[in-house]
DNA sequence: ACAATTCATAGTAGAAAACTTGGAATTAAG
DNA sequence: CTTAATTCCAAGTTTTCTACTATGAATTGT
């Protein structure tokens, strides 16, 4: 019941994104340097967000990438089930529900049903704006 | 962000002991067939539960398990903490907090502990004896 | 021209999950 | 007292997944 690295990779690497907004793209080795990730996994993990229209990219010398909508469009629950693919927490719960034979006397899959909706109830309601404030809230105590 | 077969089976392990809660023994062999389970792979997981007290067993011939208490005092998420081990989404905001350096300026921490709460509030608010009476409500409407 | 970048694909080492194997210890029943 | 049914214990194995790493092509600003 772990969240794999590519899923809190990527909710930083946006996070980065939204954060160095400038109307500059934002090239994965700043992002690499920022968030101590390795350049090459983040390269990997920007390609699926990049294929899923989440980000646009600038190629070439100065290139790098853009958030191509406002932090608000963006919830956590999008950017994990890209990246993490299902947050189901069985299969059969799932959003392509795999076929099980025991569907009619499945007890447990009561449990799995509330849990999902527990999840998603708290990933679907926090957008990467909300990150954004959670953010500056953090840095003003320092700077107090 | 899955539950694995361990905590799964687990669960119906469980549920089975309380459904077939006669007075005599039940053993592996019959929750294996009910269940289509390997024997030595329940036999596997029910040691776990066996050395945390949840069963109690009688060794020898027709010997088998019970649950050592009712089943209104097995939460779902007790079974599964102990079989999964910890349900937290991410190790730092598990039952033994790890340590990150990071802890400090990390905005997605905030994530993981609302979703962490979320999952948590659910699995705590599950018994056995719930399990129970969902079934019953289930063979019923085969009855009808 | 060249250096800085993204893009694409494949490889790899280690860990974890999901079992399987083999056999010892215990005990009710005949 | 023997035997068959069972739990108990420890390793071994196979498969899958995770988390990267490696190599190099394509693109483009300076």
């Amino acid at each position: 019941m772990k969240i794999s690295t590519k899923g809190r990779y990527a909710l930083r690497l946006m996070l980065d994104l939204a954060t160095y907004n400038t109307g500059e793209p934002v090239s994965i080795k700043d992002i690499s340097k920022r968030q101590q990730i390795s350049e090459k996994y983040l390269e990997q993990i920007i390609s699926v967000l990049n294929k899923a229209g989440f980000v646009r990219s600038v190629r070439g010398a100065q290139g790098g990438y853009f958030l191509s909508r406002a932090p608000k469009d963006y919830t956590v629950g999008m950017i994990l089930r890209l990246t993490e693919g299902d947050l189901a927490p069985v299969s059969c719960v799932g959003m392509t529900d795999v076929e099980c034979d025991r569907i009619d006397s499945c007890v447990t899959n009561r449990i799995w049903k509330q849990l999902n909706d527990a999840i998603s109830n708290v990933v679907d309601n926090i957008t990467l704006d909300d990150l954004l404030s959670w953010q500056s809230e953090l840095t003003d105590q320092y700077v107090i």
